[in-house]
DNA sequence: GACGCTACCCCCCCTAGGGGTGTACCGCCC
DNA sequence: GGGCGGTACACCCCTAGGGGGGGTAGCGTC
C-alpha cells in the first residue's frame, strides 16, 4: 500500500559495492521520495523493503535463477532490474520470474526515481532508453578512476572471478569475439601481459566481489 | 669476530614470512648458538647481524643480482643461500658474488646450525646432502596444509606472481615439461579448472609475497 | 622385495587465449 | 562537417597453456 508521505525504500543487490555506491548517490539526490535502506554485495537482504534494486554489473541478466531467489524473498515486495541488456527475452524472463521493473542503467536520476515510484504503485514498467548509450551520470564502477569504461570493467571483473572467455561471453550476451577485444583493450590500459596478471591487477583494484551488508545507508559522511 | 659467548644473529630473507617463520622455529631448537634477529620479506634488511640467511622458496637462484644486493648491504657481515639446488655453475655463481654458504634445506636443524657457525667462524661452507631428497623437519611453506608438496608449493607461488611457464622454468631451472606437470597436479589438488582459478586460490591461501619486516623475533607466542 | 610417494622428465594433441586489423553504428564535441 | 571514443563484431594467425599418457630414480614403510 503506498504511502505518498513515506519515502520509498529500496535495496540495492550487487557483488560490486562501489557499483552500488554510486546508484545509490544518484538516488540520494531525491531522498524525501526514495531512501537506500540497505546494499547487499552477496547477503541476502534482510530488512523488509518496498523494492530490491538488482544492478546487472556482472551478474546473471534475468535468465537466471538469482533473479528468482530474489523475488521469493519475503523482505522484499517488489523486484527492479537495473541493467544495459533489453533483449526482448531477458525482459519475459523476468516478468515471467517475477520482476515488476527493467530500468535502463541510462536513465537520468529523476527518471529512475520516477519510475520507482511507479513500480511502488503496482505498474510493471520497462524503461529502455533509446539513443542514449551512455552510463547516466553519477553510475560507478571498479576500474573507473584508472580509466576503464563501464564495460571493459565489467569483462575484466568476471575474468577475476575466474570464468573463461566463453563463461564471460554467455553471460553478458557478447560474442566471444567481442569479449576478446575488450580483454585486450583492457591489458593495454592496465598493462598487462597475460590474463594472470590482469587478474592480479583486478584482485588490487577492487575486482574480487565483496561480502558486505551496508544497512541504513544515509548518503555517506 | 667471532664471539663464542654472544649466539650469531641472523635475518632471514625470502618473499614469503610461512616459509622464513619455519626456518626461524628450527634455528630458534638452537637459540643459544643463533638467534633470528630479522624476517624480512621484500625489506633490506636493516639491524647490523651477523649473517643473512637467503631462502631460495620461489625466488631468484645466485645466477641473479638480487644475491649480489644482499652482500652489497653494509648492515650484513656474511650471507648464505639456503636452497635445494646444488648445480656446480649456481654456486660458482653465489660464491664470484660474495656468498660465503651455499647450504642445503634438507639439513637437519643441528647441522644448519654447525653450518652457520663455521661460516661466522669466516669458512666458506658448502653442504650438499647427498640422497637426503626430503625437507629438513619443520620446513614450511604455503599450501602446506593443503596437501601441496615444498616443489607445487613454489611454482603456485610464481604463477601467482604472473610469471608465465617458461619464466617459471627458468628461474626454478626446472623443464618446461616438468613445470606443466607440477601445475597440473596442483590443479587437481585445489580443485582449479584453469590457471585463472589457481591464482585466485592462491590469493586467497597465502601465496601472494608478503611485504613485512619482523624485528626481535623471539621464539613466537 | 613390493608398494607408495615424490621429484623430475618426455611425448603427443588440441583448445583457449592473445595479437593484429578492419568494419559498422552511435553519440558527443569542436 | 569531421574527429573521437565507446560498443559490438568479424577474420586471421600463432603460441601458451591444459589434458592425456608414460617413464626413471630415490626414499620410506610395510
Amino acid at each position: 500500500m503506498p504511502d505518498p508521505r513515506r519515502p520509498i525504500t529500496v535495496a540495492l543487490v550487487d557483488d560490486y559495492d562501489v557499483v552500488l555506491l554510486g546508484v545509490a548517490k544518484i538516488i540520494d539526490q531525491y531522498r524525501d521520495r526514495v531512501v537506500v535502506a540497505e546494499i547487499d554485495t552477496n547477503k541476502p537482504v534482510r530488512d523488509d523493503v518496498d523494492i530490491v534494486l538488482y544492478d546487472s554489473f556482472a551478474q546473471p541478466e534475468s535468465d537466471h535463477h538469482e533473479i528468482g531467489a530474489l523475488v521469493r524473498n519475503p523482505n522484499a515486495r517488489r523486484v527492479v532490474v537495473f541493467t544495459w541488456n533489453f533483449h526482448p527475452d531477458l525482459i519475459a524472463k523476468a516478468r515471467e520470474q517475477g520482476v515488476r521493473g527493467y530500468l535502463s542503467k541510462a536513465l537520468p536520476a529523476r527518471e529512475l526515481v520516477a519510475a520507482l515510484e511507479k513500480v511502488h504503485a503496482g505498474e510493471f514498467v520497462v524503461s529502455e532508453v533509446a539513443g542514449r548509450v551512455r552510463p547516466a551520470n553519477g553510475l560507478d564502477w571498479p576500474g573507473r578512476g584508472e580509466g576503464l569504461t563501464d564495460r571493459e570493467s565489467e569483462i575484466l571483473a568476471l575474468i577475476t572471478q575466474g570464468l573463461s572467455n566463453a563463461d564471460v561471453a554467455a553471460q553478458t550476451y557478447l560474442s566471444p569475439n567481442t569479449v576478446k577485444s575488450y580483454i585486450r583493450s583492457v591489458y593495454r590500459k592496465i598493462g598487462a601481459a597475460s590474463r594472470t596478471q590482469a587478474v592480479l591487477w583486478g584482485v588490487d583494484h577492487g575486482f574480487v566481489p565483496d561480502h558486505h551488508r551496508i544497512d541504513h545507508w544515509r548518503g555517506g559522511p
